[in-house]
DNA sequence: TATGATATTGTTATCGATAACAAATATAAG
DNA sequence: CTTATATTTGTTATCGATAACAATATCATA
């Protein structure tokens, strides 16, 4: 049944040409009369031919790029590589996805190499920054690594980086607790060991002290992202520091689990207690009640990524290398009633 | 900088030896000798040389698959996509991943020719079935398209599935609700021209049937899956069936924002009124109240996918085909506080 | 009509790896 | 010390497409 695949060869004999002229149909040169063209192009219809990519990517430019990214399970992740395949599609890109087990995994070489096997155009690297696992990536890189694309990171501790402001967004949400008259916010931080939980902390912590605050009688509790630690650590948070009247939770989900215990406490938000999250996930609108955050535009994030590798692909981006390339993308913040004291 | 790419060729000549001798230490063959071998092998990594995957490809069997989906913004869709890339992973295979801009794209020529270009051993198709999309898919594919499995759809209309019992599911969820106690059991679907939310409508139907309740005054709306469509056919069902007690919701982002509404109307969940949705997001654990639904594995059914891929590429698969091929999981159903009338 | 310019087609070498076959070397048996 | 056998290495052709170059056909102009 299944016949052996059709070449440029089999179109050719049928065509009684060249495979040389079917060929340059394929690759819509100029040089090749108009009924010819017309009589190829019939032929390739008919037979289904499609050419090989292996054969082509030995003597083209490769359309194909790596990526790779931790956490599909997150939003956050999920959105951004929605970004990228609709971008590389809009283009005409291949996309080969590559997903780690876990976000301690930093010997990139087998990956890497798979991807360098497939002669990648680059890599958009989306796994998060965790602990030193950046640092660590970049130092093992094999040789000849194709030009690697960094997001959701520190700006400066890779060459090129698309990142997003998570402490400027932490700023805006934080301020505007305050601006709502809150009194003693505190705040649910991601692991810290993640660079973003880093960031949202610390624009948490410098809108306090802007603000005059006491800093040192603030406080902060740790949480895994998900809604069950951000729960554990609310709970810590209720009992260590009772005279908390709001929370800043550094991501939607902890904050759905914040919002869940105060509701069985009894708690009224946001009148007895504010309450405010980031990330901007759809479902934040219908929390009990609609959650206040700070919107990342994730799917931009990831478009921007694969422009950027294209641009890499150009000649005249080898020119000079200038240092580091950074692109820095600002939240934005979205006041619901979570926040809004009457 | 940038010089030229290592080729086997390079590593011949720093080994004095044939590129043969280089390719069988890459294959491990065992016709090499220890010493030449360990020779290699050095070179190799100190050179950083890796194989050219495009010239492999051309002489070798291929170890890339493609995957093609749409709306990854669901969680259902990429907690799917995350089973696929981890069962991938596992077997050193390499994942293409298309997406498709919209549902009702249904020419999937170019998507597929790309990915026969790249010599895909299988793709897996795990766009949802939407309207006639699937059967106008199958009637569109390209002469000598390689094996396809579809995932999220009727199990018997492609010959070869990996379904969800949506029916099944819907079914068990509905019945929960019956033996609490609930009277008036409302149906909130999915928009009706996906398969999926039929099936789940259909077992609601059914359980209420075979319960022995007149079918004739159970009503149900439609949605679109999304929290605000949601909210809008609670509405509807709120003011069109005031006896209403109860709501089985398609899914659980829908359930969510019926949750919301409920408690803006001051409606106790689960004393006044049952709420059950569908899918099992973690999330749910910690809606307001926690969300009785029927959970889904679908990582589990990504994982199916890629192991069903690499069945089809054993030869003795290739014997006689037995029509179609079709594996079904079943849902669970998870019993939280938003149905529990005490 | 001859001539050069232009348009169209074909030939050969090549990309990087591997299969199939051939050759050389080492080892064992008689 | 041969001959047979096993082990190790090299040579050539090949996968399917394209680049570079060569060849032919077509046409306008002097």
């Amino acid at each position: 049944m299944q016949q052996t695949k059709i070449t440029i060869k089999d179109v050719a004999k049928a065509c009684r040409v060249s495979t040389q002229t079917i060929s340059r149909v394929l690759n819509n040169r100029t040089d090749v009369s108009k009924s010819t063209r017309a009589k190829v192009r019939a032929v390739i219809d008919q037979m289904g031919y499609q050419p090989n990519a292996f054969a082509r990517g030995m003597r083209q430019q490769s359309t194909t790029f790596g990526v790779i990214i931790a956490g599909l399970q997150h939003k956050g992740i999920s959105t951004t590589l929605k970004g990228i395949t609709l971008e590389a599609e809009n283009h005409g890109l291949n996309l080969i996805l590559k997903e780690l087990p876990n976000f301690e995994t930093v010997d990139m070489k087998p990956l890497i190499q798979s991807l360098m096997a497939h002669q990648v155009m680059g890599i958009i690297y989306a796994a998060p920054e965790v602990d030193n696992n950046w640092r660590r990536v970049q130092e093992n890189l094999p040789p000849h690594c194709p030009p690697m694309v960094f997001l959701k990171g520190n700006p400066s501790s890779a060459p090129i980086t698309i990142s997003i402001d998570n402490y400027q967004g932490a700023y805006l949400v934080t301020s505007h607790l305050i601006e709502q008259g809150y009194r003693n916010i505190a705040h649910i931080s991601g692991p810290l060991n993640w660079f973003e939980a880093r960031e949202r902390k610390r624009g948490w912590e410098q809108a306090l002290v802007d603000a005059g605050r006491d800093i040192s009688k603030q406080q902060s509790e740790q949480g895994l992202w998900d809604p069950g630690s951000g729960q554990k650590a609310f709970e810590r948070l209720s009992s260590n520091y009772p005279e908390m009247d709001a929370v800043f939770v550094a991501n939607d989900q902890m904050a759905l689990a914040v919002l869940h215990v105060a509701w069985k406490h009894g708690l009224t938000v946001p009148d007895d207690f504010g309450v405010a999250g980031f990330d901007g996930i759809s479902e934040s609108a219908f929390f009990v009640p609609p959650l206040t955050t700070a919107i990342q535009d994730f799917r931009g994030l990831g478009a921007l990524a694969v422009r950027k590798i294209r641009q890499l692909q150009e000649p005249e981006m080898s020119g000079p290398k200038v240092g580091s390339d950074t692109t820095i993308l600002t939240p934005k913040l979205l006041v619901r009633q979570s926040t809004q004291k009457d």
